[in-house]
RNA sequence: GGCCCGUUCGUCUAGGGGUUAGGACGCCAGGUUUUCAUCCUGGAAACAGGGGUUCGAUUCCCCUACGGGCUGCCA
């Protein structure tokens, strides 16, 4: 690949929350950007004032920081090339496609949404899948292909609206390469006249996309594959407006697909399965709107990032850990995978423990705090470094470092009593308070120190650790599970075990 | 329906005319551990089907099947 000025950007439409596989289609732009030094862009495709959502773009924003993609040029970074939103680019549109016009390679056309549908419904009566607007009927359609001048200036002139179409010639083949599939060819005649203006005057995405992309220098569209079917008119644009040389390279990303059953991952997918498909939550007044993200689930970006990066390319190592730093230098276009790929959210689960088990303890400290504090604890960070360090080869998200490790910050728990009652044995019940008494009086208090009294304790009564262990566990945390006994012990220290302890065999005493 | 794209273990994938078809997740079994987890070892598990081309095809070509996308004055 050449290395000359690599341009590329990630262009989100802001109808809602950011979908993750657009995540993944911004984070390939970034890594090809970053890989040859080149530029990453963000511009927003804001031309559907219908379904635009406030806040939408916001979430973009800060979804792509969160996952550390920072573009170089965007609507709030800005740039040399800006504006950046689609929206504040109208007037620049018009002029291109008053230049197609003008030269032949589109024209004005009044047919009104209603009696395009009503057509549609019609050749669906007559039993035709539907109705193309294209070179084999336009001529039967209202537009100035048919038109006196004067006719149409006087309808221009009235305010009537109009649309602007791009006038597919006939009987072309129109190809392209794609860097993920070779060589694609359609026939112009399989394709419709589409839209580039709408009857508001602003461009459809097609217009706005081939206009910006050239404006904005752009070497690479990279792109998900629901636009390979559109590319072709993609070209035939460039071609009109006589940029065909510097047309940019494409690359049709596979599909992200649901992990279940059949389909493209879709907003649904997330709630029906309980997992997010979002980078962050999304809250919105409607519930059935509104979605839970990587984030507050508890997932570290760069995990999130390592397994979108995974999801349709891999760079043919036995390695799967990369940060996002590694993803860069090993990254390449042309090993991305052509089929679509299921959404594996075991996998990223796995990704996402093998972060929090790499991570230093202070660091993972730093992270978990605020759940902790969420939950009304303050601990001191070497406290706080010291559980997360026992912990974390024991949890999958971050809030884990809560659910399972409470006891260390609060004597607040259930006590698992099923093996209480297995463990908890008449004849070993004064050698219990003998214990907590050895305990109590230990001067070495510290994990070997621990250790050793235990078991000369379990020598002297004749007891095994299986006899002992599980009840000091149950006093001191509540279950069975968890980080070596002595280690938490050391960590709790002598008064708060020696407290717990009392009042557990108290209750023990009563199962 | 039409057009376009795709198809290697359940999943993500490597590979590619001659391989014991490799790795990872998940799963199963064993080991380690006071428990859980981590970790280690082992195991089951794949080239969609049919035709070619070829000495030889999972790999190249064609067809079929299946899957997906598009078919909006949405992007």
């Amino acid at each position: 690949m050449t290395m000359e000025n690599i341009r590329v950007r990630f262009a989100p439409s802001p109808t809602g929350a950011l979908h993750i596989g657009g995540v993944r289609t911004a984070l390939y732009n970034y890594l090809l950007a970053k890989k040859h030094g080149g530029t990453f862009i963000l511009r927003i495709e804001d031309t559907d004032r219908t379904r635009y959502v406030p806040g939408a773009e916001d979430y973009i924003l800060e979804a792509l920081e969160w996952c550390g993609l920072i573009p170089d040029e965007g609507p709030t970074t800005g740039g040399e090339l800006g504006p950046y939103r689609q929206s504040e680019r109208k007037d620049i549109y018009q002029e291109y496609a008053q230049n197609l016009v003008d030269n032949g390679k589109a024209y004005y056309a009044f047919d009104t949404p209603e009696e395009l549908d009503a057509r549609r419904q019609e050749e669906k009566e007559k039993g035709n899948h539907s109705f193309r607007y294209d070179s084999s009927n336009r001529h039967e359609m209202n537009n100035s292909l048919d038109m006196s001048e004067a006719d149409l200036a006087s309808r221009l002139s009235s305010g009537e609206p109009y649309t602007i179409r791009l006038k597919v010639p006939r009987d072309e083949t129109v190809r392209f390469q794609d860097i993920v599939r070779g060589e694609v060819a359609f026939q112009s005649n399989e394709l419709d006249d589409k839209i580039l203006v709408k009857g508001d005057g602003m461009p459809t995405y097609h217009m706005a996309n081939i206009v910006d992309d050239h404006l904005m220098k752009i070497s690479h569209v990279i792109r998900g594959e629901e636009w390979l079917s559109s590319t072709a008119h993609h070209v035939l644009l460039y071609r009109f407006l006589d940029w065909e040389d510097e047309m940019p390279k494409f690359a049709h990303l596979p599909l992200i697909l649901k992990p279940n059953g059949k389909g493209k991952l879709s907003k649904r997918t997330g709630a029906q399965l309980g997992i997010p498909v979002f980078p962050l939550d999304w809250k919105v007044e409607n519930p059935e709107d509104s979605f839970v993200g990587f984030r507050e689930f508890g997932f570290d970006p760069a995990a999130v990032v390592n397994f979108l990066a995974f999801l349709g390319w891999n760079p043919g190592t036995e390695q799967e850990i990369f940060n996002l730093d590694e993803l860069v230098q090993a990254f390449d276009l042309e090993k991305i995978s052509k089929g679509g790929a299921k959404f594996d959210f075991d996998k990223a689960k796995w990704y996402n423990q093998q972060y929090i088990m790499a991570t230093d303890n202070h660091k993972l400290a730093e992270k978990v705090r605020p759940i902790i504090e969420a939950n009304g604890h303050q601990p001191d960070d070497k406290y706080l470094a010291a559980v997360c360090g026992m912990m974390k080869e024991r949890v999958t998200f971050y809030p884990d470092f809560w659910k399972n490790a409470a006891f260390f910050f609060q004597d607040g728990y259930d006590y698992d009593e099923k093996t209480v009652r297995k463990k908890w044995k008449e004849e070993h019940r004064s050698a219990f308070d003998q214990l907590q008494l050895r305990l109590k009086n230990l001067s070495q208090y510290n994990d070997p120190g621990i250790k050793g009294e235990v078991e000369s304790f379990m020598q002297d009564h004749g007891l095994k650790y299986g006899d002992v262990l599980p009840i000091l566990r149950i006093a001191l945390s509540g279950t069975t599970k968890g980080p070596s006994i002595f280690e938490i012990m050391e960590l709790l220290g002598k008064e708060e075990v020696d407290k717990r302890i009392t009042k557990a065999y108290s209750i023990f005493d009563t199962l």
